[in-house]
DNA sequence: CCAAACTCTATCAACTTGGTAGGGATTATC
DNA sequence: GATAATCCCTACCAAGTTGATAGAGTTTGG
């Protein structure tokens, strides 16, 4: 191995990787990962209907969580098709939630609009799929940290609920990077 | 609220959930989130030159971890910005780790390579940044409940290091969906 | 000076995301 | 049975991201 300790050398380094980090930062506008816009409307307007009670118009949704409505509909009728909320058509229709708020969970709206929570292929029970580029599964370093990742994710998500959401006022230890 | 229990509702309703869900598993392609193919790149081309214990150059490394080797030039070259790695140029030339594999986590390089790892803007604490649609953010349910996702996550990357990765051969439970 | 290696910037195709648009089907009411 | 309100469905689109590829420039050893 080369020199590491060039004279100068590291506190340049560090100099750089600051001024990267900070370019970095500063304009980090996208956040696409784990949950996105579509799933965190689905997750409202399940919220919204929760905390309803009761059978809640499109407009009155998109209206009281500021979700624009033609979007909306796509969302619910997803929901739907997947047996998370039931509707009414015609005049005075609606949505209701199908189950019980407390039986659905963040994990199940996640997985319908969003896919698979797992962060690889072959870490997903539900869609698995080997790795394009993965020589020996079992040997994958990336995997088994990764395996660990997901299961956590998947504690929090599959046994959290709607009615959990609606209820709880824990606070925020405002978290991760 | 308009009548749940429509005779043989349910039941349909349980039939077609079933049916889009298999359509949406079995073509399941993309898992963009957590981790992208970039990242996972810059991981193993890391956890090889751990294993190496010496420098590499960037054609060993490709053909090793089979990268396509011009990609893999941006992957180093960023992470040499933010002082992960450090090369030498010309003829012998090469990378090595700048710091021990025990000091170089998981999560830095996800950072580095990614961007930050929080699900949301607004639980990122190097990038935070207030949802475009949030009215209230100490009662938001859903920032509440990503927030333990984002904080397991972190525990995990942030405490898993290269060499941990090199190391463990701790058996994978395949996990989650 | 040359060849081998890293450095940097530009470009690109394919895909995803977040929406918009518009017509069709169903229902309550008059 | 007309009408208006509502959900249902499909098609389409702009902007952005991802996963590369290309090529010219710079440094170093011999």
């Amino acid at each position: 191995m080369f020199c590491l300790n060039v004279r100068g050398g590291t506190l340049l380094q560090g100099a750089k990787a600051a001024i990267y980090s900070i370019i970095q930062i500063e304009f980090a506008e996208r956040f696409p990962k784990v949950i996105s816009q579509k799933a965190k409307y689905a997750l409202r307007a399940l919220v919204a209907l929760a905390r309803a009670g009761d059978s809640m118009m499109i407009g009155e949704i998109a209206e009281a969580e500021r979700i624009p409505r033609k979007f909306l509909e796509q969302i619910l009728l997803e929901l739907k098709h997947h047996g998370i909320v039931m509707s009414k058509r015609g005049k005075f229709g609606g949505y209701a939630l199908l189950a019980p708020a407390a039986q659905i969970t963040f994990g199940a709206v996640l997985r319908i609009i969003d896919g698979p929570i797992a962060p690889l292929p072959c870490l997903s029970r539900i869609a698995y799929r080997r790795c394009a580029d993965c020589r020996a599964e079992e040997e994958c370093e990336i995997r088994r940290v990764f395996a660990r990742v997901a299961t956590s994710a998947r504690d929090v998500l599959d046994r959290t609920s709607i009615a959990d959401a609606v209820a709880a006022p824990e606070p925020v230890e405002a978290g991760a990077a």
